[in-house]
DNA sequence: GTGAAAGCGCTAACAA
DNA sequence: TTGTTAGCGCTTTCAC
């Protein structure tokens, strides 16, 4: 049962005041060798183990780090969430730290505003995690009025990004960028995208390496685009549209794995919409994106983001900005993402 | 800013004595009406909050929640310990606790137990919740010796469960069941089971709701069920093995999706196997187990877990164990999963 | 019903 | 280099 062993205990065995027993363990250069090792010495054999709460009392630090876990949306891109949050805790461990779970009760920005509000009045965590930046994202603000550090999985797409917080982030544009050139080497020449309304950050920033690789091949985009909200039915829907209108497209980006599955369901079998169009089935090669375990499923090529990467990115650079010590990370990475080929495309 | 406000600050402006707030705070019914009001009236107004720090180190509470976040898996049987781990932080949040990360660096109950170690010993969590319960599960004696307080997702397999501690389950052998029912009623007779090894709790009791019910109405199960490690190509093996076996088969209950998908592979397209031994192609119904987002992406019929209900079921019970008050929940709780119907059964 | 005193375990500041 | 003092914010005695 080894009841609770404190500093006052280590103390009274090694013969020595309890200050010396807490600089041993934490300023460990300022006391003398020989005290030094008796005191871990007798710390190892009670079995003693700092109180947190009673350190986060004098040093207002709770080595706490905040993550929210979001709801499952569709259940198909979730899954990066989920690789990203197991790549944060056992960072963390690694760093000393542990990862708080939270979830936004309203929605948007403000939901989870509020949410910070309550962690930061109970738990006190030192620092937080986000995830999903957008324009104008009034979360980083917050944070930043007060003072409370934390990183972004994601760009700060407002502001100038040199100015702005510590983030981790994927090239996405290299995503699509490697997905259309791929698509190219094996012979595709029409290549559609398949992408969320202008105005997302991640969104824009997908169809912007779908369009560079074409325009550097000398092939334009017009007519090739569309946009659709990030599920599987309407990316049928929009695959359906542009395969429709433009019988020259034989292969099709999406901006994630659920459009993608979507468009795959138009791809594969050849629907009455073609025929009642006048086209014939076509093979149409589909590329997805952040490789979700039903991509793996069903044989769907897709870009790969390094999440467990960014997340130790992320908590390093956190332990950094919270703890000091050497070899400060880069307070902005971009990481390049992998194209995983299967028989999609 | 709003510079922390403590208790004192609230007793101050209230011209009562700390002691007061605090109680009008916890013990309401120990003060008087108006005195309350006016307390509570201060706290709104300043924001105070109590500094859960503070009061971990005179109650020894922390108000947090140990649960463990599982390494992905294959991805796709994944997805349940994600939407538990959801399904805890929002119940958590209600009951005024919050949710603590873990992972096992070392595999097995070992591992495990090492992290509940440090744990206790750092951040003091006021309960565990355990996933994957299994026969000699050596996490909850461990946790009893100690008097840690805990809940189980999975019934207690070795103990007899009425000495046992909390749990929560999903009763498995229902949703075989009625998997197989369903295919019964679909005119199968002679339907398969793709399993697990004989000796893990889970995968016995799913299989023996097959067995049920097949022998409830007349029909045996000999040479109709194969066991295999859980993960698709496995699942695929098997399957074949099994179709290969017995030409009568029309139809596999599986103990997972991952299962599952392999036998689909080998269900839904003619394998080569088919023809070399034989057999024609015919067409072989396949359900799943846990409503996976793969299950939903390619059609497969499956049994859903209430997970959320499971989740929230065991915070309430953590909470009541912890907290006390109205209502005890059961101790022991066996939720009902459902059977989600797609095109492939 | 309310207030005063004490102390949970730790470390920052200072004294020795 | 080591020890002493003080106090973080709260709640559990125990007086009043």
């Amino acid at each position: 049962m080894a009841d609770k062993v404190t500093i006052a205990d280590v103390a009274r065995a090694a013969g020595v005041s309890r200050q010396t027993v807490s600089n041993a363990l934490n300023t460990p250069e300022v006391v003398r060798e020989e005290t030094r090792r008796r005191v871990l010495d007798v710390v190892e054999e009670l079995g003693y183990r700092v109180n947190l709460a009673a350190r986060q009392m004098r040093t207002g630090r709770s080595r706490l780090i905040a993550a929210r876990i979001d709801p499952e949306q569709d259940g198909i891109n979730g899954s990066v969430g989920d690789r990203f949050l197991h790549g944060l805790t056992e960072t963390a461990a690694a760093e000393g730290y542990r990862v708080l779970l939270y979830t936004a009760k309203a929605n948007g920005d403000d939901g989870e505003i509020a949410a910070f509000d309550d962690l930061l009045g109970a738990h006190e965590p030192d620092a937080f995690v986000l995830m999903a930046t957008h324009h104008g994202d009034r979360r980083t603000s917050w944070l930043t009025e007060r003072g409370v550090p934390f990183v972004t999985f994601g760009r700060p797409w407002s502001e100038p990004t040199a100015a702005g917080h510590p983030w981790v982030d994927v090239d996405g544009a290299a995503g699509t960028d490697a997905a259309t050139r791929h698509l190219l080497s094996r012979g595709h020449r029409r290549i559609g995208f398949l992408g969320w309304p202008k105005g997302s950050g991640v969104g824009d920033d997908r169809r912007e390496g779908w369009r560079r690789a074409l325009a550097e091949v000398g092939l334009g985009t017009a007519g090739l685009f569309t946009e659709t909200e990030d599920d599987v039915a309407p990316g049928e829907q929009a695959a359906r549209r542009l395969l429709d209108a433009d019988p020259e497209i034989t292969a099709l980006v999406c901006a994630s794995d659920s459009l993608a599955l979507g468009a795959l369901h138009v791809a594969r079998a050849p629907g009455p919409a073609w025929h009642a169009g006048g086209h014939p089935h076509r093979p149409v090669a589909v590329v997805g994106f952040d490789d979700t375990p039903v991509a793996k499923a069903i044989g769907l090529t897709s870009v790969r983001q390094p999440i467990g990467e960014v997340a130790s990115s992320c908590l390093r650079q956190l332990a950094h900005q919270l703890d000091g010590g050497a070899g400060a990370p880069p307070e902005h990475l971009l990481l390049p993402p992998s194209l995983v080929v299967r028989a999609s495309g």
